[in-house]
DNA sequence: AACATGATAAACT
DNA sequence: GTTTATCATGTTC
């Protein structure tokens, strides 16, 4: 099922208020539906937000700020909410995460995955895909090159022009969202086990079912 | 040495 | 179609 959003729709940009909270899981959830867009070399792609996972700094084994952990790569988690967060996983997947809550506070909300909504054509390029199908956005390193998302990135502000996100008034009730354990984080023990990812059950734009 | 992954191939059902 | 194994890749600590 497609969300109908006609290519030249545009909703309301999310302020950096909107990211200031420290629930992040709540927040997390909140984004999906949400649409994701970036503007880079004059060309704009976007896709709706089909899966998140929360990360909250501090007190979770999974987070790379566990126990106030500073670093040259996680000092980005402690700007302000409404940054991006990006960074190198495996050596070559460049992965996205929204901070969140206030300065010096390190939580984050890792985009999983996607719904292809603009610049279709570019998105294949860039994945060096020529049809659509699922694994152009579905993941987070493969949506993130989808959206030409890499580490140049690294704690730009989400209010535009190069990345944002907008809410397009798209609602899912709570039947339709599933939450479960984070993907690929088993050394966290049993943190590995809170129900910090969110999807879409419905959606076929999703990682892992 | 570890790492918030993805592509591919081979061996299943 | 699905599961399983293997590996590419480079920054961080």
């Amino acid at each position: 099922m497609d969300a109908e959003i006609s290519k030249t729709e545009q909703g309301l940009r999310l302020g950096e208020a909107y990211f200031l909270t420290e629930d992040v899981p709540r927040l997390a959830r909140e984004l999906l539906g949400k649409v994701l867009v970036t503007f880079l070399g004059g060309e704009r792609t976007a896709v709706m937000i089909t899966e998140t996972e929360a990360y909250e700094g501090p007190v979770d084994r999974a987070s790379h700020a566990y126990g106030h952990r500073r670093t040259r790569r996680t000092g980005t988690m402690y700007l302000p909410g409404g940054c991006a967060y990006v960074y190198l996983c495996y050596g070559m997947h460049h992965l996205f995460n929204v901070v969140s809550a206030p300065a010096g506070v390190p939580h984050a909300v890792l985009i999983r995955a996607g719904e292809p909504l603009e610049g279709l054509s570019l998105m294949l390029k860039r994945r060096k895909m020529d049809k659509i199908e699922k694994r152009l956005t579905a993941g987070p390193g493969s949506l993130s090159r989808a959206l030409g998302i890499t580490t140049a990135l690294d704690a730009e502000k989400l209010g535009g022009p190069k990345i944002w996100i907008e809410d397009r008034g798209i609602r899912f009730p709570d039947k339709e969202i599933a939450a479960g354990p984070r993907i690929g984080v088993d050394y966290a023990g049993e943190h590995a086990l809170w129900p910090y990812r969110f999807y879409l059950k419905k959606s076929k734009w999703v990682s892992k079912r």
